[in-house]
DNA sequence: GAGGTATTTTGAAATTTATCTAAATACTAA
DNA sequence: TTAGTATTTAGATAAATTTCAAAATACCTC
């Protein structure tokens, strides 16, 4: 449904792309990481996936979830060119 | 309050921000752009100001509102940090 | 096939958000 | 001070979102 502002404007959401961020990981490793149900967990990454935000890979018993980091720089790319370009920090 | 990303999750914020780089206008002239109440777009105003995205400044009769684009660009450049550097794209 | 693990789906409750109308505030001008 | 314009606030309702427990699906192993 490619509604990816939806997508990122919960919390737990976000947090579910940073984890990813560092390598992949299976549905049940996910949930393991909040204090609410696999079925709450479940739920979000059906919107992330329907933003696109994520991929899905079926293996033997489990599912293993991956960032998919290229939606994610185009939803920036086109955010910083809207809202101007972002400076360039040459601290030192 | 600062939740930038609740802020921006709502379609008719993200419009007022876009209508706010082109230039400053008044409650009433961004209220005039959508078709619901000015009550309602009182209160996406409110939260606009209470994410810092927008300040307001009170003329005669007339509240003008004016993007905070520092804050916004704080926000693009620490997801860009997070997620992976935007790409240096050089067409031409 | 029976039982076990991993994950999703369903259906319902709770919470949050968006919206409206009406009332309140603030300022201007006659 | 009365009337008018601009905006916000209050209170209520409607719609969307988050969450859970329980049921369903899928796959593996004995």
């Amino acid at each position: 449904m490619k509604d990816i502002w939806g997508a990122l404007a919960d919390p737990i959401r976000r947090e579910i792309l940073t984890m990813l961020q560092k390598e992949d990981k299976t549905a049940g490793e996910i949930s393991a990481a909040f204090p609410v149900s696999n079925a709450t967990i479940s739920h979000h990454l059906k919107i992330l996936r329907e933003a696109d935000l994520v991929t899905s890979k079926k293996e033997k018993q489990t599912i293993t979830y991956s960032l998919n980091l290229t939606v994610f720089q185009e939803f920036l790319m086109q955010l910083s060119t809207a809202f101007g370009r972002i400076e360039q920090e040459e601290q030192s």
